[in-house]
RNA sequence: GGCCCGUUCGUCUAUCGGUUAGGACGCCAGGUUUUCAUCCUGGAAAGAGGGGUUCGAUUCCCCUACGGGCUACCA
Protein backbone atom coordinates (compact mmCIF):
# COMPACT_ATOMS: atom_id res chain seq x y z
CA UNK A 1 0.00 0.00 0.00
CA UNK A 2 1.75 3.50 -1.05
CA UNK A 3 1.25 6.16 1.22
CA UNK A 4 2.51 9.58 0.46
CA UNK A 5 2.41 13.10 2.10
CA UNK A 6 2.21 16.56 1.17
CA UNK A 7 3.77 18.54 3.98
CA UNK A 8 3.63 22.20 3.75
CA UNK A 9 4.87 24.62 6.42
CA UNK A 10 1.84 27.14 7.95
CA UNK A 11 4.23 30.12 7.27
CA UNK A 12 1.73 31.70 4.41
CA UNK A 13 -0.25 31.11 1.66
CA UNK A 14 0.22 28.16 -0.74
CA UNK A 15 1.74 28.88 -4.11
CA UNK A 16 1.93 27.79 -7.43
CA UNK A 17 5.09 25.36 -6.30
CA UNK A 18 3.19 23.91 -3.23
CA UNK A 19 0.03 23.42 -5.05
CA UNK A 20 1.84 21.53 -7.56
CA UNK A 21 3.16 19.37 -5.08
CA UNK A 22 0.61 17.93 -3.43
CA UNK A 23 -1.14 17.85 -6.98
CA UNK A 24 1.56 15.06 -7.72
CA UNK A 25 1.33 13.46 -4.16
CA UNK A 26 -2.54 13.06 -4.65
CA UNK A 27 -2.19 11.98 -8.41
CA UNK A 28 0.65 9.42 -6.96
CA UNK A 29 -1.77 7.95 -4.13
CA UNK A 30 -4.98 7.49 -6.51
CA UNK A 31 -2.59 5.87 -9.63
CA UNK A 32 -1.35 3.47 -6.62
CA UNK A 33 -4.78 3.10 -4.72
CA UNK A 34 -2.93 4.53 -2.11
CA UNK A 35 -3.38 6.96 0.75
CA UNK A 36 -2.77 10.71 0.40
CA UNK A 37 -1.69 12.38 3.75
CA UNK A 38 -1.84 15.81 4.55
CA UNK A 39 0.86 16.84 7.53
CA UNK A 40 1.06 20.23 8.69
CA UNK A 41 4.94 21.35 9.74
CA UNK A 42 4.75 23.76 11.99
CA UNK A 43 7.49 23.40 13.68
CA UNK A 44 8.82 26.82 13.56
CA UNK A 45 6.78 28.71 15.87
CA UNK A 46 8.23 32.11 14.69
CA UNK A 47 7.00 31.49 11.67
CA UNK A 48 3.90 30.70 11.71
CA UNK A 49 1.40 32.65 10.05
CA UNK A 50 -2.30 32.81 11.49
CA UNK A 51 -4.75 31.83 9.03
CA UNK A 52 -2.15 29.91 6.56
CA UNK A 53 -3.23 26.08 7.73
CA UNK A 54 -6.68 27.03 7.26
CA UNK A 55 -5.38 28.56 3.89
CA UNK A 56 -4.19 25.57 2.80
CA UNK A 57 -6.73 23.26 3.41
CA UNK A 58 -9.36 25.58 1.89
CA UNK A 59 -7.03 25.60 -1.34
CA UNK A 60 -7.31 21.52 -1.44
CA UNK A 61 -10.92 21.57 -1.38
CA UNK A 62 -11.11 24.34 -4.04
CA UNK A 63 -9.32 22.06 -6.19
CA UNK A 64 -10.30 18.89 -4.73
CA UNK A 65 -7.59 17.32 -3.59
CA UNK A 66 -8.67 15.82 -0.56
CA UNK A 67 -6.32 14.19 2.07
CA UNK A 68 -7.33 10.72 3.53
CA UNK A 69 -5.75 12.02 6.57
CA UNK A 70 -4.79 15.15 8.25
CA UNK A 71 -5.00 17.05 11.07
CA UNK A 72 -9.06 18.06 11.02
CA UNK A 73 -9.95 14.74 10.21
CA UNK A 74 -7.45 13.06 12.05
CA UNK A 75 -6.20 9.59 11.06
CA UNK A 76 -4.57 6.25 11.84
CA UNK A 77 -1.02 7.77 12.80
CA UNK A 78 -1.91 11.13 14.15
CA UNK A 79 -1.34 13.98 15.71
CA UNK A 80 -0.96 15.09 11.66
CA UNK A 81 0.45 18.84 13.23
CA UNK A 82 3.90 18.64 14.42
CA UNK A 83 3.98 20.98 17.25
CA UNK A 84 1.63 18.48 18.53
CA UNK A 85 4.30 15.70 18.09
CA UNK A 86 6.67 17.49 20.62
CA UNK A 87 6.84 14.01 23.05
CA UNK A 88 7.49 12.07 19.97
CA UNK A 89 10.56 13.59 18.69
CA UNK A 90 11.76 14.15 22.88
CA UNK A 91 11.91 9.82 22.61
CA UNK A 92 13.61 9.39 19.14
CA UNK A 93 16.29 12.11 19.57
CA UNK A 94 17.37 10.19 22.80
CA UNK A 95 17.65 7.02 20.56
CA UNK A 96 20.06 8.60 19.02
CA UNK A 97 21.83 10.26 21.43
CA UNK A 98 22.15 6.47 23.03
CA UNK A 99 23.54 5.12 20.26
CA UNK A 100 25.91 7.61 19.94
CA UNK A 101 24.62 9.13 16.73
CA UNK A 102 24.11 12.63 17.66
CA UNK A 103 25.38 14.70 20.28
CA UNK A 104 24.34 17.65 22.54
CA UNK A 105 26.02 21.09 21.60
CA UNK A 106 26.33 24.15 23.25
CA UNK A 107 27.78 26.73 20.69
CA UNK A 108 25.82 30.21 20.75
CA UNK A 109 24.42 31.36 17.83
CA UNK A 110 26.63 34.84 17.97
CA UNK A 111 29.42 32.30 18.14
CA UNK A 112 28.71 30.10 15.61
CA UNK A 113 27.84 33.35 13.29
CA UNK A 114 31.45 34.80 14.37
CA UNK A 115 33.42 31.12 13.21
CA UNK A 116 31.10 31.45 10.09
CA UNK A 117 32.03 34.48 9.16
CA UNK A 118 36.06 33.29 9.42
CA UNK A 119 35.42 30.69 8.14
CA UNK A 120 33.77 31.88 4.85
CA UNK A 121 35.97 34.62 4.28
CA UNK A 122 39.40 31.48 4.85
CA UNK A 123 37.79 29.07 2.63
CA UNK A 124 34.77 30.02 1.33
CA UNK A 125 32.05 28.13 3.33
CA UNK A 126 31.53 26.98 6.59
CA UNK A 127 30.66 23.23 7.43
CA UNK A 128 29.84 22.14 11.52
CA UNK A 129 31.00 18.74 11.21
CA UNK A 130 33.63 15.80 11.98
CA UNK A 131 36.62 18.04 10.52
CA UNK A 132 36.46 20.99 12.94
CA UNK A 133 33.60 19.88 15.64
CA UNK A 134 36.28 20.00 18.16
CA UNK A 135 36.82 23.73 18.13
CA UNK A 136 32.96 23.79 19.42
CA UNK A 137 31.52 23.19 22.45
CA UNK A 138 29.64 20.20 22.63
CA UNK A 139 29.66 16.74 24.39
CA UNK A 140 31.92 15.45 21.98
CA UNK A 141 34.57 17.46 23.70
CA UNK A 142 32.94 18.35 27.06
CA UNK A 143 33.98 15.78 29.97
CA UNK A 144 30.55 13.91 31.04
CA UNK A 145 30.27 16.70 34.32
CA UNK A 146 29.92 19.90 31.99
CA UNK A 147 27.40 18.18 29.76
CA UNK A 148 25.31 17.44 32.55
CA UNK A 149 25.95 20.90 34.17
CA UNK A 150 25.35 22.25 30.63
CA UNK A 151 22.65 20.58 29.62
CA UNK A 152 20.57 21.48 32.98
CA UNK A 153 20.83 24.94 32.07
CA UNK A 154 18.93 24.23 29.46
CA UNK A 155 20.76 26.08 26.14
CA UNK A 156 21.22 23.26 24.02
CA UNK A 157 20.68 21.80 20.48
CA UNK A 158 21.00 18.51 19.75
CA UNK A 159 22.81 17.64 16.23
CA UNK A 160 23.82 14.81 14.44
CA UNK A 161 26.77 13.02 14.48
CA UNK A 162 28.39 12.79 10.66
CA UNK A 163 30.86 10.64 10.04
CA UNK A 164 34.07 11.66 7.98
CA UNK A 165 34.77 10.46 4.58
CA UNK A 166 32.26 7.70 3.57
CA UNK A 167 30.10 7.56 0.70
CA UNK A 168 26.26 8.31 1.18
CA UNK A 169 24.48 6.99 -1.58
CA UNK A 170 20.71 7.73 -1.82
CA UNK A 171 18.39 7.31 -4.80
CA UNK A 172 15.78 9.21 -6.35
CA UNK A 173 12.95 7.92 -8.77
CA UNK A 174 13.59 10.74 -11.35
CA UNK A 175 17.10 11.56 -10.65
CA UNK A 176 18.73 8.11 -9.97
CA UNK A 177 21.73 7.70 -7.77
CA UNK A 178 22.95 10.65 -6.36
CA UNK A 179 26.26 10.13 -4.24
CA UNK A 180 27.73 12.41 -2.01
CA UNK A 181 30.72 12.40 0.30
CA UNK A 182 30.04 12.76 4.02
CA UNK A 183 32.76 15.62 4.50
CA UNK A 184 30.33 17.75 2.67
CA UNK A 185 27.30 17.41 5.13
CA UNK A 186 27.26 19.02 8.22
CA UNK A 187 26.64 17.71 11.79
CA UNK A 188 22.73 19.22 11.05
CA UNK A 189 21.12 20.47 13.92
CA UNK A 190 18.52 18.48 14.90
CA UNK A 191 16.88 19.44 17.78
CA UNK A 192 16.89 22.97 18.66
CA UNK A 193 16.75 25.25 21.64
CA UNK A 194 13.23 25.83 21.94
CA UNK A 195 12.78 21.69 22.14
CA UNK A 196 11.27 21.59 18.68
CA UNK A 197 12.95 19.32 16.21
CA UNK A 198 13.73 20.84 12.64
CA UNK A 199 12.58 19.90 9.51
CA UNK A 200 15.21 16.88 8.73
CA UNK A 201 14.57 15.24 12.29
CA UNK A 202 11.06 15.66 12.62
CA UNK A 203 10.20 14.70 8.46
CA UNK A 204 12.22 11.34 8.94
CA UNK A 205 10.71 10.38 12.17
CA UNK A 206 7.12 11.13 10.94
CA UNK A 207 7.49 10.10 7.54
CA UNK A 208 9.07 6.68 9.43
CA UNK A 209 6.14 6.66 11.69
CA UNK A 210 3.19 7.65 9.33
CA UNK A 211 4.57 4.63 7.26
CA UNK A 212 5.20 6.89 4.45
CA UNK A 213 6.19 5.17 1.33
CA UNK A 214 7.51 7.38 -0.80
CA UNK A 215 8.48 11.06 -0.57
CA UNK A 216 7.17 13.54 -3.09
CA UNK A 217 8.93 17.46 -2.87
CA UNK A 218 10.04 20.08 -4.47
CA UNK A 219 14.12 19.86 -5.56
CA UNK A 220 14.98 22.15 -3.23
CA UNK A 221 15.39 19.17 -0.70
CA UNK A 222 17.81 17.34 -3.15
CA UNK A 223 20.91 18.56 -1.38
CA UNK A 224 19.35 17.15 2.24
CA UNK A 225 18.30 13.84 1.00
CA UNK A 226 21.57 12.30 2.19
CA UNK A 227 21.27 13.93 6.06
CA UNK A 228 17.94 12.46 5.33
CA UNK A 229 19.50 9.18 4.63
CA UNK A 230 22.22 8.95 7.61
CA UNK A 231 19.07 9.82 9.87
CA UNK A 232 17.70 6.76 8.51
CA UNK A 233 20.74 4.82 8.85
CA UNK A 234 21.33 6.18 11.99
CA UNK A 235 17.80 4.40 13.45
CA UNK A 236 18.02 1.57 11.43
CA UNK A 237 15.28 2.04 9.20
CA UNK A 238 14.61 1.72 5.61
CA UNK A 239 14.22 4.66 4.09
CA UNK A 240 11.24 5.25 1.74
CA UNK A 241 11.47 6.54 -2.23
CA UNK A 242 12.10 9.31 -3.08
CA UNK A 243 10.50 12.00 -5.67
CA UNK A 244 12.22 15.24 -6.50
CA UNK A 245 9.83 17.77 -8.32
CA UNK A 246 11.64 20.11 -11.03
CA UNK A 247 10.99 24.01 -9.76
CA UNK A 248 8.74 26.01 -10.95
CA UNK A 249 10.28 28.95 -12.28
CA UNK A 250 9.69 32.24 -13.28
CA UNK A 251 8.66 33.25 -16.72
CA UNK A 252 12.22 34.66 -17.15
CA UNK A 253 14.05 31.27 -15.97
CA UNK A 254 15.46 33.83 -13.19
CA UNK A 255 14.57 31.95 -9.79
CA UNK A 256 11.56 30.22 -8.46
CA UNK A 257 8.41 31.50 -9.35
CA UNK A 258 8.06 34.31 -6.84
CA UNK A 259 5.06 36.59 -5.48
CA UNK A 260 6.79 39.40 -6.44
CA UNK A 261 6.96 38.41 -10.24
CA UNK A 262 3.89 37.69 -10.52
CA UNK A 263 2.87 40.91 -9.48
CA UNK A 264 5.06 42.36 -11.77
CA UNK A 265 3.76 40.74 -14.60
CA UNK A 266 0.29 40.43 -13.60
CA UNK A 267 -0.64 37.07 -13.02
CA UNK A 268 -1.47 35.22 -9.75
CA UNK A 269 0.55 32.85 -7.70
CA UNK A 270 -1.41 31.57 -5.18
CA UNK A 271 -5.28 29.65 -5.41
CA UNK A 272 -7.12 31.72 -3.72
CA UNK A 273 -6.96 35.34 -2.70
CA UNK A 274 -4.22 36.05 0.17
CA UNK A 275 -4.24 39.66 1.95
CA UNK A 276 -4.05 41.75 -1.04
CA UNK A 277 -3.49 39.33 -3.40
CA UNK A 278 -6.04 37.59 -5.68
CA UNK A 279 -5.78 33.94 -6.72
CA UNK A 280 -6.59 31.88 -9.84
CA UNK A 281 -9.85 31.24 -8.24
CA UNK A 282 -10.81 34.91 -7.83
CA UNK A 283 -9.14 35.59 -11.51
CA UNK A 284 -11.76 33.26 -12.79
CA UNK A 285 -10.29 30.04 -13.16
CA UNK A 286 -12.08 26.46 -13.27
CA UNK A 287 -9.65 24.52 -10.24
CA UNK A 288 -9.60 21.36 -12.60
CA UNK A 289 -8.11 23.95 -15.52
CA UNK A 290 -5.58 25.17 -12.96
CA UNK A 291 -4.19 21.58 -12.07
CA UNK A 292 -4.58 20.60 -15.53
CA UNK A 293 -2.13 23.67 -16.31
CA UNK A 294 0.62 23.41 -12.97
CA UNK A 295 0.31 19.46 -13.98
CA UNK A 296 1.97 20.57 -16.93
CA UNK A 297 4.60 22.26 -15.42
CA UNK A 298 7.46 18.92 -15.24
CA UNK A 299 5.18 16.17 -15.93
CA UNK A 300 4.44 15.35 -19.88
CA UNK A 301 0.62 14.40 -20.21
CA UNK A 302 0.68 12.99 -23.41
CA UNK A 303 -1.10 14.33 -27.38
CA UNK A 304 -3.85 14.58 -24.70
CA UNK A 305 -3.34 18.02 -22.99
CA UNK A 306 -6.45 18.57 -21.72
CA UNK A 307 -7.83 16.54 -18.33
CA UNK A 308 -9.69 16.60 -15.58
CA UNK A 309 -8.23 15.75 -12.02
CA UNK A 310 -9.96 12.14 -12.47
CA UNK A 311 -8.44 11.73 -16.22
CA UNK A 312 -5.13 12.62 -14.38
CA UNK A 313 -5.21 10.21 -12.02
CA UNK A 314 -5.61 7.41 -14.40
CA UNK A 315 -2.75 8.56 -16.52
CA UNK A 316 0.03 10.03 -13.70
CA UNK A 317 3.42 8.67 -14.40
CA UNK A 318 6.55 8.87 -12.47
CA UNK A 319 8.60 7.76 -15.75
CA UNK A 320 6.94 11.36 -17.27
CA UNK A 321 8.06 13.23 -14.79
CA UNK A 322 10.52 15.96 -15.81
CA UNK A 323 14.21 16.59 -14.70
CA UNK A 324 14.97 20.20 -15.32
CA UNK A 325 12.72 23.01 -13.94
CA UNK A 326 9.91 24.34 -15.94
CA UNK A 327 8.96 28.24 -16.43
CA UNK A 328 6.02 29.25 -15.61
CA UNK A 329 3.44 30.52 -19.13
CA UNK A 330 0.30 32.45 -17.79
CA UNK A 331 -0.74 32.51 -21.57
CA UNK A 332 -0.95 28.93 -21.73
CA UNK A 333 -2.74 28.28 -18.09
CA UNK A 334 -5.40 30.80 -20.16
CA UNK A 335 -5.76 28.75 -22.78
CA UNK A 336 -6.25 25.66 -20.70
CA UNK A 337 -8.78 27.27 -18.83
CA UNK A 338 -10.46 28.48 -22.21
CA UNK A 339 -10.95 24.76 -23.12
CA UNK A 340 -11.87 23.78 -20.12
CA UNK A 341 -14.48 26.04 -20.27
CA UNK A 342 -15.48 24.95 -23.78
CA UNK A 343 -16.27 21.68 -22.72
CA UNK A 344 -18.91 22.73 -20.23
CA UNK A 345 -22.60 22.31 -21.26
CA UNK A 346 -24.44 25.71 -20.83
CA UNK A 347 -26.75 24.21 -18.29
CA UNK A 348 -23.78 22.47 -16.36
CA UNK A 349 -21.47 25.57 -16.19
CA UNK A 350 -24.33 27.97 -14.71
CA UNK A 351 -25.37 24.95 -12.39
CA UNK A 352 -21.77 24.82 -11.24
CA UNK A 353 -21.04 28.88 -10.99
CA UNK A 354 -24.65 30.41 -10.60
CA UNK A 355 -22.78 33.29 -9.08
CA UNK A 356 -21.43 34.24 -12.53
CA UNK A 357 -24.13 34.56 -13.96
CA UNK A 358 -27.14 36.11 -12.00
CA UNK A 359 -27.02 39.19 -13.54
CA UNK A 360 -27.39 37.89 -16.43
CA UNK A 361 -30.54 35.29 -15.50
CA UNK A 362 -32.30 38.42 -14.23
CA UNK A 363 -32.12 40.39 -17.73
CA UNK A 364 -32.71 37.56 -19.85
CA UNK A 365 -34.97 35.25 -17.36
CA UNK A 366 -35.49 32.10 -19.19
CA UNK A 367 -33.53 32.30 -22.20
CA UNK A 368 -30.56 32.51 -20.34
CA UNK A 369 -29.42 29.38 -21.41
CA UNK A 370 -29.26 30.74 -25.12
CA UNK A 371 -27.72 33.39 -23.47
CA UNK A 372 -24.95 31.74 -22.34
CA UNK A 373 -24.83 29.30 -25.69
CA UNK A 374 -23.90 32.92 -27.52
CA UNK A 375 -21.62 34.09 -24.95
CA UNK A 376 -19.57 30.23 -23.74
CA UNK A 377 -17.60 29.99 -26.55
CA UNK A 378 -15.89 33.50 -25.96
CA UNK A 379 -15.07 33.01 -22.26
CA UNK A 380 -11.21 32.59 -21.25
CA UNK A 381 -11.96 32.77 -17.79
CA UNK A 382 -15.53 32.81 -15.56
CA UNK A 383 -14.42 36.66 -14.79
CA UNK A 384 -15.21 37.30 -18.78
CA UNK A 385 -18.78 36.14 -18.23
CA UNK A 386 -19.14 39.98 -17.11
CA UNK A 387 -17.87 41.62 -19.84
CA UNK A 388 -20.04 38.83 -22.65
CA UNK A 389 -23.05 39.39 -20.55
CA UNK A 390 -23.02 43.36 -20.71
CA UNK A 391 -24.92 43.63 -24.02
CA UNK A 392 -27.82 41.32 -22.92
CA UNK A 393 -27.97 43.26 -19.31
CA UNK A 394 -27.39 46.85 -20.39
CA UNK A 395 -27.10 49.53 -23.70
CA UNK A 396 -24.41 50.62 -24.67
CA UNK A 397 -22.70 52.71 -22.75
CA UNK A 398 -21.06 54.73 -25.53
CA UNK A 399 -19.73 53.50 -28.68
CA UNK A 400 -16.47 52.39 -29.53
CA UNK A 401 -14.81 55.08 -31.57
CA UNK A 402 -13.14 52.23 -33.82
CA UNK A 403 -16.30 50.96 -34.55
CA UNK A 404 -17.92 54.34 -35.57
CA UNK A 405 -15.07 55.19 -38.19
CA UNK A 406 -15.27 52.11 -39.52
CA UNK A 407 -18.89 52.99 -40.17
CA UNK A 408 -18.48 56.20 -40.77
CA UNK A 409 -19.09 56.00 -44.76
CA UNK A 410 -22.34 54.26 -44.19
CA UNK A 411 -25.72 56.32 -44.51
CA UNK A 412 -26.61 55.38 -40.56
CA UNK A 413 -29.79 57.11 -40.74
CA UNK A 414 -31.25 55.64 -43.73
CA UNK A 415 -30.19 52.14 -43.23
CA UNK A 416 -31.11 52.74 -39.86
CA UNK A 417 -34.47 53.86 -40.71
CA UNK A 418 -35.19 50.78 -43.36
CA UNK A 419 -33.40 48.78 -40.16
CA UNK A 420 -36.45 49.83 -37.88
CA UNK A 421 -38.90 49.20 -40.95
CA UNK A 422 -37.49 45.84 -41.09
CA UNK A 423 -37.39 45.28 -37.38
CA UNK A 424 -41.30 46.45 -36.96
CA UNK A 425 -42.26 44.44 -39.75
CA UNK A 426 -40.82 41.10 -39.32
CA UNK A 427 -39.93 38.51 -36.63
CA UNK A 428 -36.72 38.83 -35.32
CA UNK A 429 -35.27 36.10 -36.36
CA UNK A 430 -36.07 36.73 -40.02
CA UNK A 431 -34.18 40.02 -39.89
CA UNK A 432 -31.61 38.47 -41.67
CA UNK A 433 -33.65 37.86 -45.10
CA UNK A 434 -35.14 41.26 -44.75
CA UNK A 435 -31.89 42.44 -45.15
CA UNK A 436 -31.09 40.69 -47.79
CA UNK A 437 -34.27 41.32 -49.67
CA UNK A 438 -34.31 45.05 -48.41
CA UNK A 439 -30.44 45.14 -49.19
CA UNK A 440 -30.90 44.36 -53.13
CA UNK A 441 -33.49 46.81 -53.64
CA UNK A 442 -31.56 49.41 -52.47
CA UNK A 443 -28.35 48.67 -53.14
CA UNK A 444 -26.93 48.23 -49.84
CA UNK A 445 -24.53 45.61 -48.23
CA UNK A 446 -26.18 42.98 -45.79
CA UNK A 447 -22.45 44.17 -43.93
CA UNK A 448 -23.86 47.74 -43.37
CA UNK A 449 -27.10 46.33 -41.95
CA UNK A 450 -25.35 44.31 -39.36
CA UNK A 451 -22.17 46.70 -38.95
CA UNK A 452 -24.85 49.49 -37.97
CA UNK A 453 -27.03 46.67 -36.08
CA UNK A 454 -24.23 45.70 -34.58
CA UNK A 455 -22.78 48.89 -32.99
CA UNK A 456 -26.14 50.00 -31.97
CA UNK A 457 -26.97 47.14 -30.00
CA UNK A 458 -23.30 46.27 -28.88
CA UNK A 459 -21.82 49.16 -28.72
CA UNK A 460 -18.97 47.76 -31.02
CA UNK A 461 -18.11 45.57 -33.67
CA UNK A 462 -17.38 42.70 -31.64
CA UNK A 463 -19.78 40.90 -30.11
CA UNK A 464 -21.84 37.35 -30.17
CA UNK A 465 -23.88 35.90 -32.80
CA UNK A 466 -25.78 38.70 -33.28
CA UNK A 467 -29.39 38.19 -34.72
CA UNK A 468 -29.33 35.13 -31.82
CA UNK A 469 -28.81 38.03 -29.60
CA UNK A 470 -31.47 40.29 -31.05
CA UNK A 471 -34.12 37.70 -30.81
CA UNK A 472 -33.45 37.29 -26.74
CA UNK A 473 -33.31 40.74 -26.27
CA UNK A 474 -36.10 41.73 -28.23
CA UNK A 475 -37.93 43.91 -30.32
CA UNK A 476 -37.95 47.38 -27.44
CA UNK A 477 -34.68 46.76 -26.69
CA UNK A 478 -33.51 46.50 -30.11
CA UNK A 479 -35.45 49.55 -31.41
CA UNK A 480 -34.27 51.50 -28.35
CA UNK A 481 -30.50 51.05 -29.16
CA UNK A 482 -31.38 51.75 -32.91
CA UNK A 483 -32.83 54.72 -32.39
CA UNK A 484 -30.43 56.04 -30.34
CA UNK A 485 -27.46 55.34 -32.86
CA UNK A 486 -29.21 57.03 -35.57
CA UNK A 487 -29.99 60.19 -33.23
CA UNK A 488 -26.46 60.22 -32.42
CA UNK A 489 -24.59 59.71 -35.84
CA UNK A 490 -26.90 61.88 -38.30
C1' G B 1 33.17 30.37 -3.16
C1' G B 2 31.71 25.01 -2.17
C1' C B 3 28.31 21.03 -3.12
C1' C B 4 24.09 19.03 -5.78
C1' C B 5 20.72 18.95 -9.95
C1' G B 6 19.73 20.25 -14.78
C1' U B 7 20.17 21.87 -20.48
C1' U B 8 15.42 19.63 -27.58
C1' C B 9 11.63 25.43 -31.30
C1' G B 10 10.53 32.02 -27.46
C1' U B 11 7.66 28.61 -23.69
C1' C B 12 5.67 23.46 -22.03
C1' U B 13 7.20 18.97 -24.10
C1' A B 14 7.72 13.81 -27.57
C1' U B 15 11.97 10.93 -29.01
C1' C B 16 13.91 4.98 -24.70
C1' G B 17 21.40 4.88 -31.27
C1' G B 18 19.21 4.98 -37.47
C1' U B 19 12.94 10.05 -37.56
C1' U B 20 11.78 14.91 -43.29
C1' A B 21 13.42 15.70 -34.79
C1' G B 22 6.60 15.10 -33.52
C1' G B 23 2.68 17.78 -30.59
C1' A B 24 0.80 22.06 -27.67
C1' C B 25 0.87 27.53 -26.22
C1' G B 26 2.31 32.00 -28.43
C1' C B 27 3.39 34.31 -33.26
C1' C B 28 2.46 34.90 -38.77
C1' A B 29 -0.68 33.79 -43.21
C1' G B 30 -5.21 31.87 -45.26
C1' G B 31 -10.34 29.91 -44.65
C1' U B 32 -15.24 29.93 -41.98
C1' U B 33 -18.16 34.16 -39.61
C1' U B 34 -21.99 40.41 -40.49
C1' U B 35 -17.78 41.61 -36.73
C1' C B 36 -14.52 40.09 -32.79
C1' A B 37 -13.75 35.55 -30.45
C1' U B 38 -14.17 30.32 -31.37
C1' C B 39 -13.11 26.72 -35.02
C1' C B 40 -10.29 24.69 -39.46
C1' U B 41 -5.81 24.72 -42.76
C1' G B 42 -0.88 26.13 -43.53
C1' G B 43 3.92 28.52 -42.07
C1' A B 44 8.33 30.29 -39.46
C1' A B 45 10.75 28.21 -35.14
C1' A B 46 14.97 23.57 -31.48
C1' G B 47 19.07 19.20 -30.03
C1' A B 48 24.38 24.97 -25.65
C1' G B 49 29.76 24.16 -27.34
C1' G B 50 33.89 20.74 -27.69
C1' G B 51 35.82 15.98 -27.36
C1' G B 52 35.16 10.77 -27.24
C1' U B 53 32.35 5.53 -27.83
C1' U B 54 29.93 3.64 -32.34
C1' C B 55 29.07 1.79 -39.05
C1' G B 56 25.85 5.71 -37.10
C1' A B 57 24.64 10.02 -32.07
C1' U B 58 19.55 14.66 -29.75
C1' U B 59 19.90 9.85 -27.41
C1' C B 60 25.76 6.72 -23.99
C1' C B 61 30.56 8.84 -21.53
C1' C B 62 33.90 13.11 -20.37
C1' C B 63 35.08 18.35 -20.34
C1' U B 64 33.49 23.38 -20.83
C1' A B 65 29.68 26.95 -20.84
C1' C B 66 25.11 28.40 -19.12
C1' G B 67 20.85 27.92 -15.78
C1' G B 68 18.70 26.51 -11.20
C1' G B 69 18.83 24.76 -6.11
C1' C B 70 21.19 24.28 -1.39
C1' U B 71 24.87 26.20 1.75
C1' A B 72 19.91 28.99 9.23
C1' C B 73 18.68 26.73 16.19
C1' C B 74 13.55 28.31 8.10
C1' A B 75 10.99 24.89 5.91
Amino acid sequence: MERVRFAPSPTGPLHIGGLRTALFNYLYARKHNGVFILRVEDTDQTRKVEGSEEYIHQSLAWCNITPDEDPTKGGEFGPYRQSERKEIYADYIQKLIDNDKAYYAFDSSEELATARDIAEKEKGGFKYNAENRNAFKNSLGLTQQETAQLIEEGNYVIRLKTESDIDVLTSDLVRGTVRVNSNELEDKILMKKDGMPTYHFANVVDDHLMKITTVIRGEEWLPSLPIHQLLYDAFGWDAPKFMHLPLILNPSGKGKLSKRDGDKNGYPVFPMAWNESTGYKENGFLPQAHLNYIAQLGWSLGEKEIMSLEEMEKTFDVKAIQKGGARFDYEKAKWVNQQHLAAFGESILIETYPNYFDKLKEAVGDKLIDAVGLIKERLVLLNDVDAESDCFINDPNEYDAKSIKRIAKIDVANVGALLKKGILKNELSELKDFMQQCGEENEIGMGAFMQVLRVAVVGSLSGPNLIPLLTILGKDVTLRRLERLISEQS
